[in-house]
DNA sequence: CGCACTCTTGACCGAGATCAACATTCGTGG
DNA sequence: CCACGAATGTTGATCTCGGTCAAGAGTGCG
């Protein structure tokens, strides 16, 4: 019935955390799900809502976005493939955010009855759930610690770490002797908005990566020549992304 | 074998999320605790740590801390009895974060492993406390956006009323004629760490609040005499805490 | 091919940091 | 219970990082 592709990031992303048994991962195989595509910047779920379902995405990127009264946005996290986005929303009835993509996407559906039936009959993948909503929490938590305690350009050089270690544990940065690159949808004065800077300042910092030669970007892709430089000017340790040992 | 009142901040905490059965609330009342007592300003649990036990808050308050490169500190949430700082350490192995206390507390440990047994046998509970972990990562988020976006003045007054509400919900705040009041442990140098703020505009902010007569903080005590006015000047809006229906 | 979005650069400004001194409160031991 | 030292709070002066404004240059999409 499901085409067993549609769940290939998902369990990429899941596998990369924890060894499921032939059957749990049997188990996820089986749930139902619905496919949906998305163009660029369209809201997929919005604040205020209160969604029966939760999805995964199979393919490109999202940001988790709320505004001030003010009118100002933060940018408080940004998804990639494998990732899911709103399963909060399995426990928390009201969405206290919007999630929005920043390229076209296609996401998979799951229903939270279905989710639920799973967690049931395989307390291991509840676990495992639960796990992926608590790295969400440690990634808010860095946030926090950059936009309040690091400077401009400190903070700048620590997201980008962050973005080439999440893609690089889903298999979606290449490697080659020019360094690691990834692709690079974000646009500046969104980069802003997850920072807590304005675009003029974001478009200084990262000029000052590139003049240290510490970053490549260009046509929306990002090129590190050297991972390890950049974690120094980042005071990137990846600890709070909780990986597996690599 | 255990005393019952030693469960009452955390059955309250959890009795104002979710109506649990007579058998599910006993349930949780068998759950072996092992209780501790704790100093002004003493670490609980630090960066690095694999724990082998949660603890709630009996009795006290504590921060959630974390400490940059470059040595600067981001307090990245505040517990108050009734909350499970450290849950997440059932799932994630290494704490990203210390735990330190403001107060004296009164805390009581329970072993991972009875947790995980409790979750297996009643999965509502575990839904409860999976609840409980999204709700402080939307607490996160909200202070992210706090940090990012609110300036000074709003973003003090905002962390103030989050504070009210979330006593309030645990019974924890006086209210009379004269207003809300809740104790209030926190210097001015940690409120800064916890705005990514410095304590000198921490204090003209407070003062700025003070001449409106939007709060009145002396003695360690924090009285609010019209809360309405001053979520007006914080943007406060409760729903990130998902309370139940009040 | 043209319009809209994104990026870049320069000039200026201001919120909030830093520094420093003093006042007040609190905790501790005598 | 008091005294004294340390922590916390307050105030003023100065400085700076990063915001805002504005205009021009690329870039890309319809």
């Amino acid at each position: 019935m499901n085409d067993n592709a549609a769940y290939m990031p998902l369990l990429a992303r899941i596998n990369s955390l924890v060894k499921l048994s032939d059957e749990e991962q049997q188990a996820i195989l089986s749930l139902p799900i619905q496919e949906k595509k998305y163009g660029v910047r369209e809201d997929i779920v919005h604040e205020g809502d209160r969604p029966t379902k939760s999805f995964y995405i199979r393919e490109g990127v999202v940001c988790v976005n709320k505004t001030t009264r003010a009118g100002r946005r933060q940018i408080a996290a940004i998804h990639i493939a494998g990732d899911i986005p709103d399963l909060q929303s399995l426990h928390l009835e009201v969405m206290d955010i919007s999630i929005t993509t920043f390229t076209p996407c296609t996401l998979e559906y799951m229903r939270h009855e279905d989710i639920r039936t799973l967690c049931r009959s395989h307390p291991r993948v509840a676990d495992v759930l639960w796990r992926e909503t608590l790295v969400d929490a440690a990634i808010y938590r860095e946030w926090l610690t950059n936009a309040g305690q690091r400077d401009a350009y400190t903070r700048v050089a620590h997201f980008i770490c962050e973005m080439i270690a999440r893609h690089r544990t889903v298999g979606l940065a290449e490697e080659d002797e020019n360094g690691i690159s990834i692709s690079w949808p974000i646009t500046q004065i969104e980069l802003g908005d997850a920072l807590g800077m304005s675009n003029v300042h974001i478009n200084r910092s990262l000029q000052a990566l590139r003049e240290r030669g510490l970053i490549d970007l260009k046509k929306r892709t990002l090129i590190v020549p050297s991972i390890s430089r950049l974690e120094e000017a980042g005071e990137f340790d990846a600890t709070y992304l909780h990986l597996r040992s690599t």
